[in-house]
DNA sequence: GTAGGAGCTGGAGTCGGCTCTAGGTCAACC
DNA sequence: GGTTGACCTAGAGCCGACTCCAGCTCCTAC
């Protein structure tokens, strides 16, 4: 734990974060960076390890659907060094809730796949039974081509 | 409940399902129907409840990530009709897997905004007390501004 | 001294999923 | 009979987030 690393490549990063190069050079461009990525021998970018940790809190924003334009903005805010904490507080708490809106949804979505997919194991299980009546309510059922009852005839 | 509206046109759908018109009209080029949708005077699409149903099916299906190459490849089991409910099943069970991740996930990223959250509120709570090595975790702290380390120096 | 590999830049391309535009039909109302 | 409003088609445009390309510079190793 804690390998003291002074200094990693464009190649190293994105190895050991899972990030491509060229997302790295991406992000960089987008002003997701806290700090300047420094940079070496023939302008060859430096990063360091605090880098590394700070991509890796992108990757969990970005992978909790944060986009880009609020990453920067954070990275902003945390750049600009004391004095905004409530804004980034307010920042995080506004993700905070659109994450666990997300959660929500998702598991309200699951909700019926779930219950889809116990349809069809019955249906199978059992040689289709109920193919009909019991199937049809709002989101539930076990999917019909379409009876197009149509113009009430 | 369950208003027997025999033959919507695009404008009721997109009012009752939320999506637009245009959205409607993609969907239906891009084969998400399960049945044609018929047309009625000058060509104009006409809906039935059990379009309505299904839109309702394939918004909760978007909603959790299904891309729509699968949401017409299930379209297009469920149009062939009887005798490939294996396929729906392992279609909706792949699926299901696939949002259960992504819970996970976010479940995941949900800890460290919380850790993150907490972190800044007795921050501000406390008038910046333990505001440097208590917040130097992997993932969890204050974010500082980089201290740069870089070359060992 | 040259081949290979990693890196650099600016800019173009891709992909998914819409979203909009242009130009037109049609029915209803004033 | 002119306007409005909802609808039609084909196709272009947009947005976010990458991803790739061309053409270049280095460094290292053979």
């Amino acid at each position: 734990m804690a390998v003291v690393t002074a200094g990693l490549s464009i190649g190293q990063v994105a190895e050991r974060t899972g990030l491509s190069v060229h997302t790295l050079r991406f992000y960089e461009q987008q002003g997701v960076f806290v700090s300047p990525v420094r940079r070496g021998a023939a302008g060859r970018r430096v990063y360091s390890q605090d880098d590394v940790d700070w991509l890796n809190v992108c990757i969990i924003l970005r992978a909790s659907g944060m986009p880009l334009p609020a990453l920067r903005r954070y990275a902003d805010l945390v750049r600009d060094g004391e004095g905004n904490e409530e804004e980034r507080l307010a920042l995080l708490r506004e993700h905070h809730g659109r994450v666990t809106d997300q959660m929500g949804r998702l598991a309200q979505c699951l909700d019926l796949i779930t219950f889809k997919v116990g349809v069809y194991e019955d249906l199978l299980d059992q040689g289709r039974p109920a193919a009909g009546p019991d199937l049809r309510r709002p989101l539930g059922g076990g999917d019909v081509p379409a009876s197009r009852p149509g113009t009430s005839a």
